[in-house]
DNA sequence: GCGACAG
DNA sequence: ATCTTGTCGC
């Protein structure tokens, strides 16, 4: 069934799958992309990110369950898959879906929104990991990227909560620039799936607390990224 | 052709 | 993303 939306793994092994096959599929599963809030008052919130283990070998996912109005944690899994297809700008969410999808499900409880690291319409084709992971299960998506893949901006205010427009050449509103926190790099904000623009940016300062990245992201990079056991294993 | 380029 | 210690600044 995901056939159509995922290219499996294998299809991307030595480059079965074409470069040009997947920016396809996403130029048509944008079009898929809603920017309606459609969702309700919600319970469970989730974080999701993926790391990597044995020097890029393997690829591992890791999805974090919040109360949504108290942040308390709920759950988590872990997916851990061979890693085959390489980092190319544009097509990440190919690398790293499969792992994700994965690690959703085996949840026991599917969230009400989902926090997904990078980005998710401020993207070429308008469908970064967190449109496309939107997109494929169907739940409401935010990305909370770093860094901009592509578009422009105003400058940005100092202070934490301040934003700005992304826009792209064609000055369409893609997401937004925020700054979740006072003297810190801004995050950049873009509706994934079933999100409006406003929202994404709202929803992102309603989870953060005393850290650049909202909670739900933030406890899924510990996660996937293992920082807890690499800090024991330092100190040691 | 040249540079940019989420994680 | 990942490899990695200490260090400068708020």
């Amino acid at each position: 069934m995901t056939a159509h939306t995922l290219p499996t793994p294998a299809e991307f092994c030595g480059w079965g799958g074409s470069t040009a096959a997947a920016r396809e599929i996403q130029h048509q599963l944008a079009e898929k992309v809603v920017l309606t809030d459609d969702f309700g008052l919600l319970k469970v919130v989730a974080g999701v990110d993926v790391g990597f283990e044995d020097g890029g070998k393997i690829t591992r996912a890791a999805v974090v369950l919040l109360d949504a109005e108290t942040l308390e944690p709920l759950g988590h899994a872990l997916a851990r898959i061979p890693t085959c297809m390489p980092y190319i700008p544009g097509l990440l969410s190919f690398r790293e879906l499969p792992a994700v999808l994965q690690a959703l499900d085996s949840l026991d409880q599917t969230p009400d929104l989902i926090f997904s690291d990078g980005h998710g319409i401020a993207h070429p084709r308008g469908l970064g990991i967190a449109a496309h992971l939107g997109v494929v299960t169907g739940l409401p998506t935010i990305g909370v990227a770093k860094k901009i893949l592509t578009g422009f901006h105003q400058p940005l205010g100092e202070q934490r909560g301040h934003q700005v427009d992304l826009v792209d050449k064609a000055g369409k509103v893609i997401g937004t620039v925020l700054r979740s926190k006072d003297k810190v790099r801004p995050l950049i904000i873009s509706p994934g799936n079933r999100v409006s623009l406003e929202s994404a940016a709202q929803l992102v300062m309603r989870y953060v607390t005393r850290y650049r990245l909202p909670e739900p992201t933030r406890l899924a990079d510990r996660l996937a990224s293992r920082r807890d056991e690499k800090r024991v294993a330092v100190s040691k």
